[in-house]
DNA sequence: CCGAACATATTTTTT
DNA sequence: ATATGTTCGG
């Protein structure tokens, strides 16, 4: 059970929660109370500053990292801990339905504060201005479609489509979009997709950031918006864009009560055009920035905070431990992948106890402490290094889940049936149509069809009856569950919001091992970690920034709380190409008295008597 | 529409 | 010495 978030904090995490009267950036380590800090800040302006909830805005990346934010603040309210309270809890009680438990988690709820992503805020944003015309927002891969017609149009290859709408969503991270330094059949791409959106008069994600900061940039506009949200916190602060950045420096004054939190050293999502050079901006773009710095890590041994200092450039190591175990970071070195597979797999096995998956226990376990699967945790660089820790498992009947699932509405049918729903909800109409297979004028007129017979009725009765058109199996679980939600739930929910919950819901929860990319790790924390395929050219990746491949190493060192295993293999076959593989140049990095060698003994056969295979 | 030849290759979120 | 998706000739 996680601590009750009003107890301990420590006086750099008081001071945070307690900073008052200007801009505030707090430079938070991994494991060092970044989420304590932001929600227990919220906590404090509301119930003993008496700041009114609707006058927060708190900002993050992810829809999974604002519903943590919501949970959490809803949590701390409806069950403060009678005897904890250094805030002064005791002497300035919760002011009744300030926060209650339902309201805080609905998301505009009078009462609570608002908790968005940068893009959710964004849109309704726009839709509270009087004088802009909503535009219908696609998704990525709609974006991927009009690359490949624009493609088509201008005779380039198809094969290039993904390339294209990388380079015009990096285009588009900035204000004005630039397409400078782009080919010039990206160029041509670009024009074409900008075109297109125009046409149809619809905002892709990026659009989202930037329409919002054109609106912002009106000085009239910023002065009403800093009286409405005076108080203002964002997350992950070293994972914005330039346009977020330029977003944020006008959402507030040199004077507002802004804080952001973010580590420079975790930046990984320079690809994408962010870059932690924003942390610093911040803090001479606003003069007046108190800055605070957390360094206690309550999740990371002493060792493994060393060894993943070790690996930056500049080294990063002001982080002191809370506890130490002792236990050094372990690496083994394999002659090929499947063996490096074979041991994660037997290792993980070990750990478990083996019981509760059809395999016998060998009595290696050492002690009796076996651990939940859930403990543990399989990161790698590139997703198709997981595959062969999968296959391993699987072979073990070793149960996993993989973080990176496919997005659910990639699903053909449930394209189609978004389509629909958002042709109902009257948005992004003409689009639409013409991307439902046949002719969209028979569309068109089935739609009005059955609109009108079923006028009155819910919209998940008239998207059922259109289905029909459509050969999709009515029958399907999921799209049952996805219409039962649309019946159940608010009119313009997007449907990607609800797609996303079905899936989840219908992941059955049942304790497994997690393979995640590096990336995907980030923000999480597992006891036993293992690191595996750490070769020069998969991490570092081959021609990419080795700074921020130091910082992706930083990141996967520091997901672990007791046990870090790093794995690499001498021979690995990478597109097709077999390379002699040599150890990562991070693992030479650590200090040897950090690290620990662990030799396999090699891999017993076993003999199967040949005659018996003979029938 | 089918098959051979060919090109391409991280990381990922956002209504 | 791969897996996937595209192109192009039939």
């Amino acid at each position: 059970m996680p601590q009750d978030i009003y107890s301990s904090l420590n006086p750099a995490q008081l001071e945070a929660v307690r900073h008052e009267g200007g801009p505030l950036m707090v430079i938070a380590g991994p494991g060092t109370g970044k989420t304590r800090v932001l929600t227990s800040r919220i906590a404090y302006l509301i119930t003993v500053r008496r700041i009114h909830p609707e006058k927060i805005l708190a900002i993050t990346f992810t829809n999974q990292a604002a519903a943590e934010i919501l949970r959490r603040i809803s949590k701390f309210s409806c069950s403060p801990h009678p005897d904890s309270a250094p805030l002064d809890m005791k002497t300035q009680p919760l002011a009744e339905g300030h926060l209650h438990d339902k309201g805080a988690v609905r998301q505009h709820h009078h009462n609570a504060p608002t908790v968005a992503t940068f893009h959710g805020w964004a849109l309704s944003y726009l839709k509270s201005l009087p004088d802009v015309h909503i535009r219908a927002p696609i998704d990525q891969e709609d974006a991927m479609e009009i690359v490949r017609e624009a493609c088509h149009h201008h005779g380039f290859p198809l094969g290039k489509a993904r390339r294209y709408q990388q380079a015009i969503s990096r285009a588009k991270q900035q204000f004005p979009a630039t397409m400078e330094g782009e080919e010039e059949e990206a160029r041509a791409v670009f024009a074409y997709y900008q075109d297109y959106l125009e046409r149809f008069k619809l905002w892709d994600f990026d659009d989202l950031i930037l329409e919002a900061l054109r609106m912002l940039k009106d000085d009239e506009n910023a002065k009403m918006f800093r009286r409405k949200y005076p108080f203002i916190l964002i997350d992950e602060f070293q994972d914005v864009s330039p346009a977020q950045y330029q977003l944020t420096r006008a959402m507030a004054s040199n004077h507002s009560e802004i804080m952001v939190i973010g580590d420079p050293n975790q930046a990984i999502y320079g690809f994408r055009m962010a870059s932690p050079r924003f942390l610093k901006a911040f803090a001479q773009d606003f003069p007046d920035t108190r800055r605070i710095y957390l360094n206690v890590s309550y999740r990371c041994p002493q060792i493994f905070l060393d060894a993943a200092s070790a690996v930056l450039e500049p080294k990063g190591g002001h982080l002191s431990a809370s506890t130490d175990t002792g236990a050094k970071v372990q690496t083994i070195c394999f002659k090929d992948p499947v063996g490096e597979a074979r041991w994660i797999a037997s290792t993980i096995e070990r750990l478990a106890g083996g019981m509760s998956f059809d395999s016998i226990n060998d009595g290696t376990a050492q002690g009796t402490e076996f651990r939940s699967l859930s403990d543990l945790a399989v990161l790698f660089r590139a997703k198709r290094l997981g595959e062969e820790i999968a296959r391993a498992l699987d072979r073990r009947g070793i149960p996993f889940q993989e973080a990176s699932r496919p997005d659910p509405l990639s699903r053909e049918d449930l394209r189609m049936l978004w389509r629909i729903y958002e042709i109902l909800g009257n948005r992004a109409v003409e689009h639409h149509l013409a991307r439902l297979p046949g002719d969209p004028a028979t569309w068109k007129t089935r739609i009005e069809k059955v609109s009108r017979e079923y006028k009155g009725a819910d919209r998940s009765e008239v998207l059922e009856r259109l289905l029909a058109f459509l050969e999709i199996d009515p029958g399907d679980p999921t799209i049952q569950g996805i219409l039962d939600k649309i019946a159940e739930g608010p009119e313009d929910l997007p449907l990607s919001l609800i797609c996303q919950k079905e899936a989840d819901l219908l992941m059955t929860k049942i304790e497994a091992v997690s393979l995640l990319s590096l990336h995907a790790s980030k923000g999480l924390e597992f006891p036993i970690v293992f690191i595996a395929g750490c070769e020069d050219g998969i991490i570092p990746w081959h021609g990419s920034d080795l700074e921020e491949e130091r910082r992706l190493f930083y990141v996967g060192i520091t997901r672990a709380s007791e046990r870090l295993f790093i794995t690499y293999a001498q021979k690995r076959t990478i597109f097709g190409k077999p390379v002699r593989a040599k150890r990562s140049r991070f693992i030479d990095e650590i200090p040897a008295d950090r690290l620990e060698t662990i030799k396999t003994r090699p891999r017993p056969r076993r003999r199967r008597p040949r005659q018996k295979s003979l029938f």
